[in-house]
DNA sequence: CGCTTTAGTGAACGCCGTTAGCAAACACCG
DNA sequence: CGGTGTTTGCTAACGGCGTTCACTAAAGCG
């Protein structure tokens, strides 16, 4: 009687899309756990579908290969990450600009060192996937996440927070790029100079360079814990850009 | 009659030595040359074994297992790395340590972006090793290809380019991350204070930052060309450094 | 009910790392 | 020279992997 009708297209999934989608999600699942307890490596559409009591070939008719699954997986953590940065960002008053940035990055960071695997699959160099594999969802879903700090970056240079460079510092190539990365992001506003972006990509390589180098472990055999050395470059960048910064 | 006594210990290799040692370099040459044109997935024994008209199990004479070829190449590697840098630093005059820094810095770019394959394999994500791997031989390399750049940044400490940040800006649990590094790093002459050690090992980060970013490719989707941004980069650094810089 | 679309299986192919046992080549010694 | 122990490389085999193909069974739909 109330059995679903063919309402495709507008109205709500049917039974058929609600339970292909719960097996995708569960593909995801376990995938995603296999990534954290061994490594980008450890992932394997055969172990995936045994664990689910089905066989590999199976799981083709919801992923094109483990290429694209490894894409999709990345997509996923992609959105986590930034929700977990904008939590941390609502966690606190709204007009605390300098508290606000400060919290988003110091969650970031958090994100990052309790997700290794994921950093570094995410932000890492493609090493798992064959070239020419179509990075689309994860492309798309990093884009969201930069959107995240261009909100806070345009808070800030709204709020004139900090002097911007000389413009002769920057030279024609570079501005072309400079334009080339606002414009791809949608972070082209025209009350944006170009030395703003540039002061924004100064800051996002500093930051990746510090998170990296914790998460990769290049000087975990001589540093054991980072996070001092993390607050030290984080109170230098936040001064340059006029934040105020606090211990945690 | 002139054939080889037995000197061992001490005297020349034996034939038997030789002839190991070059089927070792044959192998690690394949390998080496199959991380650059496919990845660091791309390399297998099996393939290698193939190339050379032998038969993987062979290998295991000469390699106890992927994982450890894959450490070997990696300490050839970063050997040299340090090698170009050690040639582009001797390429200038000696005196003249402004610009033997910046030839260095760029240097070590430079070979990045002209081997990528060989980059994320010495400094991204440790992706493809099983966990436990013994890293002895890629670490100790690492060790001198940083010493590298210790005695640069020793001779412009003692030099007095740049006045070191205040003391207070330094935490306790930082110093001491900042001694441990120095004391096994072996830069921890009595002279340098632990602000320096701050001081370098920020520049470190952010080098690593930008170079990271473009041999990864995290912004080739929006940026094409990322010389400028690290020409940009290197003068922030190297001004902060109280070093002289110039435009390629 | 019958037809069509979908989900999942089993077998197969060709890769991979690694182990064990065995035969040839070699280096050395008397 | 012959004998002996070591080094080298092979074959065979095991288990794991991604992927394709042909096929069955179920679900959805009119």
């Amino acid at each position: 009687m109330t059995k679903p009708q063919l309402d495709r297209g507008a109205g709500k999934p049917s039974r058929r899309e609600r339970v292909r989608e719960a097996t995708l999600a569960e593909i995801k699942g376990i995938a995603r756990r296999h990534l954290v307890e061994q490594g980008a490596a450890g992932v394997s559409l055969r172990a995936i579908a045994r664990e689910m009591g089905m066989t590999a070939p199976g799981l083709y008719r919801y992923v094109s290969g483990i290429d694209s699954l490894l894409v999709l997986i990345t997509a996923d953590m992609f959105e986590e990450l930034a929700a977990a940065v904008a939590a941390a960002d609502a966690s606190v008053p709204s007009e605390d600009t300098d508290l606000r940035i400060l919290t988003s990055l110091r969650a970031f960071r958090s994100w990052a060192v309790t997700h290794r695997a994921e950093f570094a699959t995410m932000f890492g160099p493609r090493v798992r996937l064959a070239p020419g594999t179509d990075l689309t969802p994860a492309l798309e879903a990093g884009r969201r996440f930069g959107a995240t700090f261009y909100t806070l970056f345009d808070r800030l240079l709204s709020e004139e927070r900090f002097p911007l460079p000389e413009g002769d510092r920057i030279t024609p190539g570079l501005a072309r790029e400079l334009r080339a990365f606002a414009d791809t992001c949608g972070f082209s506003a025209p009350h944006i100079p170009v030395e703003a972006i540039m002061v924004l990509s100064t800051c996002w390589v500093r930051l990746y360079g510090v998170v990296c180098m914790e998460v990769f472990e290049h000087l975990d055999f001589v540093m054991h814990d980072m996070e001092p050395l993390f607050e030290s470059e984080l109170q230098n960048i936040l001064t340059g850009l006029g934040v105020r910064y606090q211990t945690p």
